[in-house]
DNA sequence: AATAGTTACTCTGCATGCAACCCGGAGCCG
DNA sequence: CGGCTCCGGGTTGCATGCAGAGTAACTATT
C-alpha cells in the first residue's frame, strides 16, 4: 500500500523533529525539505500546516515556519494538562460505567503490568513491554471516558512528545531510585483502576492527576544532565536556557 | 491590508458552516467551493485541513471532506471539556497569582457586568454588551492561568461553536426564567473571582465547572424547539435524530 | 566609519495543468 | 432477471511555473 504524499511528509517531518535532526528554533524551508523528503512542495505545505496545528511548528511573521522551542515551564504545563485530562477521563469512567465487563480490558492490562513487576527487576528487554503496556493503560483510560471531546484534546496534548505518558520511562533506566518510582506508578495504576471499578469518581480524578505529576519530577531530573536529556523523545525542542545544564556551563 | 487567500478561505468557510449554509453531513467539494469563495484550490485545501483539525470537518474515506455532525451527547461533552479547562485555569490563577494588580482587568470586567445588571432588565440592546463582557471574562480567566497548554486546548475546544461560553446567551432572550439564570451566572462570576482573589484554588475550580454546567441545561432547552435551536450558532451541525424535536415528529 | 539606499536573490504563496482514483450507470453475459 | 464488467464523468491529489514579498549584502554618501 502506497501512503499519500501528504501523510509520508507529515510522518517523516515529525520524525525529523523528534529525532532532533531539526532542533527547536530551526527555520524549516520548503524547498530543501521537499528534496530531503522526496515529496513535492504542495503536499509538504499541507504537512507543515498539520504540524503547526499539532504545536510542533510555529508560523514565522514573514511567512514560513520554524520548529518550536519549549521552556521547562511550558513542558510542565503540558504534563499537567495531560494529568488534567486523564483525571477527567478517570472520573467519567468511574461515573458513567455501564456493564462490569467494560473494564475487563484495562483490568487485564494492569494484571499484565503486575506480572511484569513480579518477575523481578525491570531490565532492558522488559522495558519495551512496560512502555507498551503503560501506553495501553493510559489509552484505555481515556477511551473509558467515552468522551470524544476529551479524547481529541488528549491526542492533541500528546502531540508534544515529552507530554506522553511514557516519555520518561526510557529515561528511568538509569535514574536514581527508578525502581521505586515505577513501583509507585504501578501502585497508582492499581488504585486508579480500583477507584474506577468502585465508582469513586473524585478519588479516580485525584489519583490520575497525581500520577501525572511523577512526570514533573522526572523532567527536572532529565534536565540535570545532557546525557539524560538525550534519551528523551523530542529533547531538541526543549529550550535549555536557564536550566541546570545552562547554569553549569 | 489584504488577507492571505488561505486565511480568507478558512474564515469564509467557517462562516458558511456556522451560518448553516453547509449543514452537518454535507460533503464539501473543492471546485464549487473554490468558485464560491473566489480562491484557488490550493489555499482552499490548506483551509480544509485547518478546519479538519478544528473539528468542523471530517475526512471521508475516499478522500475529500464532509461537515461534521454532532450528537447531543457530544455537545454535552464539549461543554464539559470547556468547564474542565476553565476550572483548571481558575485553580491555577488562584494558586499562581503573583501581584495583586494582576487581577485588575478581570475585576473591572465583573464590575462592568454588575453595572449592566444594576440598570435593570437585560434588554436586547444590552445583550450585545453582555455577550462581549462575558466572553472577555472567560478569556481573561483562561489567560490568568498563564498556561500555554491550557490556552491552546481551550481555543481548540471553542472551535465547536456551541461550546463557546456565550453560545446560549442569545438564546436566553426568550427562555423561561432567563433573567434568573443570568443572575445565577453573574453570581458565579463574582464568586469565582472571589475564590481566585483569595487563593482558593479548589473552590475556584469547582465554581468554574459548575458555571459551565448552566450551558448543559440551556442546550436541552434549545433542543426542545426548532425556533430556539435556530438561534444557536452552528445549529446546523447538531444531529437532531433522537432529540425531542425528532420525537415530536 | 557608520548609515542609508539600492539591488539582487531567495523564499513563500498561489494558480493551473495533469494524472490517478472513485463512483455511477449501462450493457452484456450467465 | 440478476450479477458482473466495462466505461465515463467527476473529483481529489500532486507537480510545477510564476509573481510578489521579504531579506541580505553591497555600495555610496555623509
Amino acid at each position: 500500500m502506497t501512503l499519500s504524499q501528504n501523510l509520508t511528509a507529515a510522518l517523516r517531518l515529525r520524525e525529523l523533529i523528534l529525532d532532533g535532526d531539526l532542533p527547536g528554533g530551526t527555520r524549516v524551508s520548503e524547498i530543501p525539505l521537499s528534496e530531503r523528503l522526496g515529496v513535492s512542495r504542495t503536499p509538504l505545505r499541507l504537512a507543515l500546516g498539520q504540524l503547526q496545528h499539532e504545536g510542533l511548528l510555529e508560523a514565522l511573521p514573514g511567512g514560513g515556519f520554524a520548529v518550536r522551542l519549549f521552556t521547562r515551564d511550558q513542558v510542565m504545563d503540558a504534563i499537567d494538562l495531560r494529568g488534567l485530562l486523564e483525571g477527567a477521563a478517570a472520573r467519567l469512567a468511574a461515573e458513567r460505567r455501564r456493564g462490569p465487563d467494560e473494564l475487563e480490558a484495562i483490568h487485564g492490562c494492569v494484571r499484565q503490568l503486575d506480572l511484569l513487576f513480579d518477575t523481578g527487576r525491570l531490565e532492558s528487554e522488559n522495558f519495551e513491554r512496560y512502555v507498551a503496556l503503560n501506553e495501553r493503560f493510559h489509552a484505555l483510560l481515556i477511551a473509558g471516558a467515552g468522551s470524544e471531546a476529551i479524547t481529541g484534546a488528549y491526542e492533541r496534548a500528546l502531540a508534544l512528545p515529552f507530554a506522553s505518558p511514557s516519555a520518561f520511562v526510557l529515561l528511568q533506566a538509569d535514574l536514581p531510585g527508578s525502581q521505586r518510582t515505577m513501583y509507585v506508578a504501578q501502585r497508582q495504576h492499581r488504585d486508579l483502576l480500583d477507584a474506577i471499578t468502585h465508582g469513586e469518581g473524585a478519588r479516580a480524578e485525584a489519583l490520575a492527576r497525581e500520577h501525572a505529576r511523577l512526570a514533573r519530577e522526572n523532567l527536572d531530573l532529565a534536565l540535570e544532565s545532557e546525557e539524560r536529556l538525550a534519551r528523551l523523545p523530542g529533547a531538541g525542542l526543549i529550550d535549555r536556557a536557564g536550566s541546570p545544564l545552562e547554569d553549569a556551563a
